[in-house]
DNA sequence: AACTTGAATGAAAGCGCTTTCAATAGATGC
DNA sequence: GCATCTATTGAAAGCGCTTTCATTCAAGTT
């Protein structure tokens, strides 16, 4: 498809009068010319306007320059800081980011995995652990490294945070300010391993403390405002609800606290709400959020890092990075 | 780099008993095949496991598959949004999206777009129409197709929003409501032609009531929350302050609306502020915001339908998509 | 002065796929 | 019955670059 016009290697070879391999070595390898002939090299391309062909180079060095990222959508707060943070140290090393999202299907990851796999990533970021055995299996089939970022197994190396903890910080924050029937609204559990981790470790939290977390006491929703609304209102409408309440993500508690003001509920002082991630947002809210935060831009940052380090052969470990109670206005003492 | 692994093209011919071309045929063209060797084909390819290689592919056909987007930042919920319906879109036609921010500097979108046309991107995608004559050069010398967004102008075809009308529609909004002094916090003005024409069709709707927009009256600030508290801050703090205000952005009006809050001053009954973005989270502050609406999801769908039809040689023109004024409960009339 | 060594460059063989161009073989038309 | 199609398939020539492997030449070495 590609026209006459387009100025290509040889073009370049023939204006400065080296051969090819000359001009490549130009572009990838410029110390092993004279100074001479890189600078009438570099002349010649750039008075021709030579682009060098990616898909050619990648062919021929096995290397695109290109880093995969699977994420469930693109379009959160968190995820799109994550990736922005990512694209920014992978540009400084000359990296591009291809994306792909899965909206929270199974199918659509394995897929993904699949068309960036064929595209010849260099590496790739995933999100969560969990997956369907076929897409991990085509993942220890690749031959380019694979980072987990959020939550991590033993399979692949991972840049995580402790969900567990997290969601243990929440409900302990709640219960040392004497809550004894404490909610919880979570997203989509399914497909979801960061959410049931924060769920596990919150219900670890209340059981110790004799407290518990029956199921009545958790609702999954869609991780929206309007999915923390209705978890709200299905948990406040029990014969005995709950005086406060642990979103599984910033989001859904906002959602929480407004549907407690849409019922006339005031937060903290009707009920306590705490979420989880630290979205800028939640500082912004009324009242502020008391939220365990999470550095979200750190592990896109640690992610793009760990895949230039695999990349270029160096060995990277799998990162846990800090989690951190930040209490605000949005929870207060019970009883 | 590639290792001795991986099955390629010519032993799925081998296995199954036909030639590369044919192997070819099925993945690209399986209309041409008979019946049988399509299948036998596809048992062979499924069996060993057939990943077709994308640089070869792209090298050979001249086709990547692949869109690229340069967009000012994925870390905002506008980009996000937009990339998000995007990359969906494309994703159904195969398509993956190659990504990249220059975060406000004109240079680091010209290294982008560089980058990605290197790359060998089938489309590219921009943000606005603002860019240096370089730049403007490199996409007219590209053969492949180019969609601005939010903003156009004559050269590129564009998905667009009337910006100059959202920042009117804002303006007479408040003006209607009785206010008299209007100010306006935008952000910055250099290389984002949004941000400018929102800026310019407030002011134009403000002389056109007799009111104006002096510059003391309009505060340049970064796009984050923080920004709009500063520009808030800024023009109550003038001797003769405004009673309302314009955000460029949702996140600044949101901004001001908290830096309002936080000097004790009521919105609506003290300040009115009206907001352009229409983001999920501005019906859901407090007090929800009246803002400009804006279908950014649209833009982003839309993009990527004009980008499959330009790159498949359908025409497509250039689109304005409306934008409309969300009252809520941020404005109020004034005297 | 003959011998290494290292730096700079070129020649040429691919990288794995797509795509003309041909060839073959039934099917169709007159 | 022979020319003409049409549907399938194969052969082979690249796509534009990278990368051994050689070669050349100047600088050290002994």
């Amino acid at each position: 498809m590609r026209q006459g016009g387009r100025i290509k290697l040889s073009d370049v070879a023939r204006d400065a009068g080296v051969s090819p391999a000359t001009v490549s070595r130009a572009i990838a390898q410029p110390h092993l010319l004279s100074e001479e002939t890189l600078a009438r090299v570099r002349a010649s391309a750039l008075r021709l306007g030579y682009l060098p062909d990616g898909a050619a180079r990648a062919l021929a060095s096995g290397r695109s320059m290109t880093i995969g990222a699977i994420v469930p959508t693109l379009d959160s707060a968190i995820f799109a800081r994550a990736l922005q943070a990512m694209q920014s140290t992978l540009a400084q090393e000359g990296f591009l980011l291809l994306v792909a999202s899965h909206e929270g299907h199974a199918a659509a990851e394995a897929q993904a995995v699949r068309s960036l796999l064929g595209r010849g990533v260099d590496g790739l970021m995933l999100v969560g652990a969990e997956r369907s055995p076929e897409t991990v299996a085509m993942l220890k089939e690749a031959r380019v490294p694979i980072v987990l970022t959020w939550c991590g197994d033993g399979n692949f190396t991972a840049v995580t945070i402790d969900n567990t903890l997290a969601g243990r910080l929440a409900a302990e924050h709640l219960i040392g300010l004497g809550h004894r029937r404490i909610g919880m609204v979570t997203g989509q559990l399914r497909f979801n391993d960061r959410q049931r981790a924060r769920l596990a470790g919150a219900r670890a939290a209340l059981v110790e403390a004799g407290l518990g977390l029956p199921d009545q006491l958790h609702s999954e929703q869609a991780v929206t405002l309007a999915g923390g609304r209705a978890g709200c209102a299905t948990l406040l409408e029990l014969d005995d609800p709950p005086t406060a309440l642990i979103g599984g993500i910033d989001l859904l508690a906002i959602g929480c606290m407004e549907e407690a003001h849409a019922r006339g509920i005031a937060v903290p002082s009707g009920l306590s709400v705490v979420g989880i991630d630290g979205l800028d947002m939640s500082a912004h809210v009324s009242p502020s959020l008391t939220t365990v935060h999470l550095p979200i831009g750190r592990i896109g940052t640690l992610a793009a890092e760990t895949l230039m380090a695999l990349v270029s052969g160096r060995p990277a470990a799998t990162t846990m990075l800090p989690v951190e109670l930040v209490v605000r206005r949005s929870t207060t003492g019970f009883g």
